[in-house]
DNA sequence: TGACTTATACTCAATATGAGCATAAATGGC
DNA sequence: GCCATTTATGCTCATATTGAGTATAAGTCA
């Protein structure tokens, strides 16, 4: 029963730059970072808590586990034993420029549909799934998986894009043999980096659960800094999710929800008129935490 | 680093009889079905399925994995290693009498607004928080305690029924030393029974997991005979939420969005005027199987 | 000064939602 | 057969929510 076994465990810890969301990477972008669990430690939680802040010496705010593999890719070849890696998301505030951040996006371009890259991204990556799946045998499988590619990448206006399935569509890519992981050569891969082992499969995961999670809860204030303009929380929320939000009435929505409260200060350097500051009111929500936020998310 | 480590799969098996959700029980209703992760499985998912088709001889729809759960509560008395406990959400269709199933709302009598038992349960529950709250020392924390009690138990009408909050009721009592896995004597607990371990604790989580999934998704259907009525849908729906649903709304939101078609059949025995029977029509929907459910929960 | 930028307030139509009314078609009791 | 009761099903209506636009304020920069 008791075997040989390692349990790791692996951290996305993202935060935002400006309006870029980022991820902490190793080995010059190639994995995640990752480390043992220890006997010290109380829990999973507190483990990746404690080690994240040690190796980062910043403070971790929201921190959710996402998911634990072990499949046979994961069986380590020194031992006879499996490897089990635990995943967990962590949120922290700011950094002053460390290494080892690198772009969301430099990993999904197709992702930021607010970007023309994304959109070129997008627009390759239709024709490579079109042609995926004219070369299958059966018919039914055709059109079985080009309704998939339809739903997924919401090509040709029949769906709306649906920002939250980011581990889907990428599942899809690795399935048709479009990126590096899968065994797709570089030159016909789809844009973006790779990753090691299937690092890129666990930044998606998170990426997928922090879209879904900043809808209803109110977690991107984690992100941000103690005090901002209302557009400086739009613009995190749009690159966080990849699409554009109409601005009078994401005001309306944040507002009407009493999520914020003025700090009494005024933003001079909008470029534009001077902006009010705003706090997140975390303090009179602590306890009522479960009422959920609401975010207009829209199309470009 | 490698060291002994055992893992555990645990698993809530979920199915619904008549209107009741169950779940499969060992150890007459005090543990959850658990087994070792064996070294043939060739994923922790594919390990599950495998694992409790075999034991109940029934196939399994939907699985997906909870939570991993590694505390200190879970070191081995035996060995010097540490016990890791992967949980999963495992729902199948129907059993015929087999024994080891037991009501939900046997564990979590509160969870069910439906009925007169819960109401009278919450009524209680309110009466013990309250005292709980009042014998705290500092005012302040006594304020942010009854806040957490009125928003969870949404008590005095401030705040509206979530669901959803299984876990975090779960907890609050935990805390509140109102149920016998917190060491309660089991006069002075709140109803419902307890289980082994902290596997009640799971079974609350996979119950908010499948509250939160049947909003969203077309996962119902895995509960479902193949054959049904609008109403039978709609009491599996209320049975899973605990909560009323306005029929004629229910209706509507189901039909307009082709969840469903119509078998051609029709139900006569249904206590008033025959009724329409209806299949789910997953093989339209299986390929874009991500466009979402949305259900109208209200209160009774 | 005028073009441009951002901030903020307000309006309006389309849609979604919650709640109810009305009628249809079966049952069972008398 | 008649009537109370049950469930099924279709339809209406007020209200809330949402998407999208207009209008105005108050800065910057050339």
């Amino acid at each position: 029963m008791t075997t040989h076994m390692m349990i790791e465990l692996i951290a996305v810890l993202t935060a935002v730059r400006g309006d870029v969301p980022q991820v902490m990477t190793i080995d010059h972008g190639r994995q995640l970072p990752s480390g043992p669990l220890e006997s010290t430690h109380r829990s999973l939680q507190a483990g990746v808590r404690a080690w994240v802040e040690r190796q980062t010496g910043h403070p971790i705010g929201h921190v959710e586990q996402l998911y634990t593999f072990a499949d046979h890719d994961r069986i380590l070849a020194t031992t006879q034993g499996r490897m089990i890696a635990i995943s967990y998301l962590a949120l922290t505030r700011s950094h002053a420029g460390e290494t080892g951040w690198r772009d969301w996006y430099d990993y999904f371009p197709w992702e930021n549909c607010k970007s023309d890259e994304g959109r070129a991204c997008l627009a390759l990556i239709e024709r490579l799934l079109c042609h995926w799946v004219a070369g299958m045998g059966h018919a039914a499988e055709r059109v079985r998986q080009w309704q998939r590619c339809v739903s997924l990448f919401a090509i040709g206006d029949m769906v709306a894009w649906n920002d939250e399935l980011v581990l889907q569509r990428y599942e899809l890519l690795y399935e048709a043999g479009l990126v590096a992981e899968a065994g797709c050569p570089p030159d016909r891969a789809v844009p973006g980096q790779s990753m090691h082992h299937d690092h890129r499969r666990i930044l998606a995961t998170a990426m997928a659960r922090l879209r879904a999670r900043i809808r209803y809860r109110p977690v991107v204030f984690e992100l941000m800094p103690e005090a901002f303009t209302l557009l400086q929380l739009q613009r995190v929320m749009e690159s966080l999710s990849g699409v554009h939000v109409h601005k009078q009435n994401f005001r309306r929505l944040i507002m009407q929800q009493q999520l914020v409260e003025e700090t009494g200060e005024i933003e001079e350097r909008t470029g534009g008129r001077p902006a009010r500051l705003f706090r997140f009111c975390g303090e009179v929500r602590q306890a009522r935490q479960f009422v959920g936020t609401k975010i207009p998310l829209v199309q470009p």
